[in-house]
DNA sequence: TCCATATTTCGATGATCGTCGAATTATGGA
DNA sequence: TCCATAATTCGACGATCATCGAAATATGGA
C-alpha cells in the first residue's frame, strides 16, 4: 500500500487561486488571456508577448493550470492555454460570501449575480478538461 | 533634500491586493469582515472570532489596508476595521478587463457591471479616510 | 527513422513571507 | 496623575517563492 498516496490532485482552494493571480508576471499571462478570450494562446505565443523566458512561463502557466485558473485546451506539440472563467466566478464568489449577512438592503447580492451563468463568456465555451495536477512523479 | 521622499504612500496595485488575499489568515479576516459589512469589527473582536494572537493579527490588518483592502474607521483606544467594498470592484474590474476583447457576443461586460454603484453594500457608506500606508518611521 | 522545435523539469540562488513572544506605545477612566 | 487595557512594533526563526540556464522530454514532419 501507499502507492496510490497523493496521486489524487487536492481541489484548489481559494488561497491557491489568488496566491497564483498575485505575481506580475503571472498576473499579467492571465490577465492577456482574459483579453483573448475562451480561444486561448500557445505558450510560445504568450511568451514572446511578455517577454518571458520559457522556462520561467512554464512554471509559471503549471501554477495558474494547477489552481484551475488556465485551461489546457489542447496537448498536442504546441499547447494552447485559455481561462477557465468558470473558476473566475467561483472566486468572486467565495470572496464576497454571505456579504453584509446576506442582508440585500445593504447588500446588492452580487455573488449571486456572479454564479449566474449570466457572467463572462457565457455558459463556458466546451472544452478539454481541466488538465492539470493529478501530477505524479514519473520516470 | 531627500528628507520627504517615500513618505508618499505607493498606490496599492492589484498585486497588493491578491498578495494580501492569498494568505489563509488575512483572506478569514476579509470574508468575516465580508460578512459583518460597512460597520466593521474592533481588532479585538477578530483575533477572538478568528483565535489570531494580537500580534499576528495586527500584521495581517496592517497588510490588508495597506492595499486599500480595509478601511480603519475609527481610531481611538480601540479601533474599528472594515471592508472597502469599493477596493473590491476595483479589482475584479482589472481582473477582467477588456474581457474577450470587449466583445459583448461572447461576454457579458461583467466588469461594467461591477464597477457600476448598484454592486455590493451601495454608494459605499460614508467613511473615515482610508487610512493607511503613509507610514513615515517614527520615533 | 531521425531531426527540428515546443515545452517542461531540474537545480541552485537570492529574496520575501508568516508567525508570535516580548517590549512599546496610546487611550480613557478612576 | 496613574493604571489597566487595546493595539502595534521589534526581532528572529524557518519556510516558501521567483527566476532562469541547462538538460530532458515529447511531437510532428521529412
Amino acid at each position: 500500500m501507499e502507492s496510490q498516496i497523493a496521486l489524487v490532485p487536492a481541489p484548489a482552494s481559494a488561497v491557491d487561486r489568488l496566491s497564483a493571480l498575485a505575481q506580475t508576471s503571472r498576473l499579467n499571462v492571465f490577465r492577456l488571456l482574459v483579453r483573448i478570450g475562451p480561444e486561448g494562446l500557445r505558450a510560445s505565443d504568450i511568451a514572446a508577448r511578455l517577454a518571458i523566458p520559457p522556462a520561467t512561463l512554464s512554471t509559471h502557466l503549471r501554477i495558474l493550470t494547477g489552481a484551475g485558473l488556465l485551461n489546457l485546451k489542447a496537448a498536442s506539440r504546441e499547447r494552447v492555454y485559455a481561462v477557465r472563467f468558470e473558476a473566475m466566478r467561483e472566486l468572486i464568489a467565495y470572496l464576497l460570501e454571505d456579504c453584509c449577512q446576506g442582508s440585500a438592503e445593504v447588500c446588492t447580492p452580487l455573488a449571486g449575480l456572479l454564479a449566474s451563468q449570466a457572467a463572462c463568456c457565457g455558459p463556458a465555451p466546451k472544452e478539454t478538461t481541466h488538465e492539470a495536477p493529478a501530477r505524479s512523479r514519473r520516470r
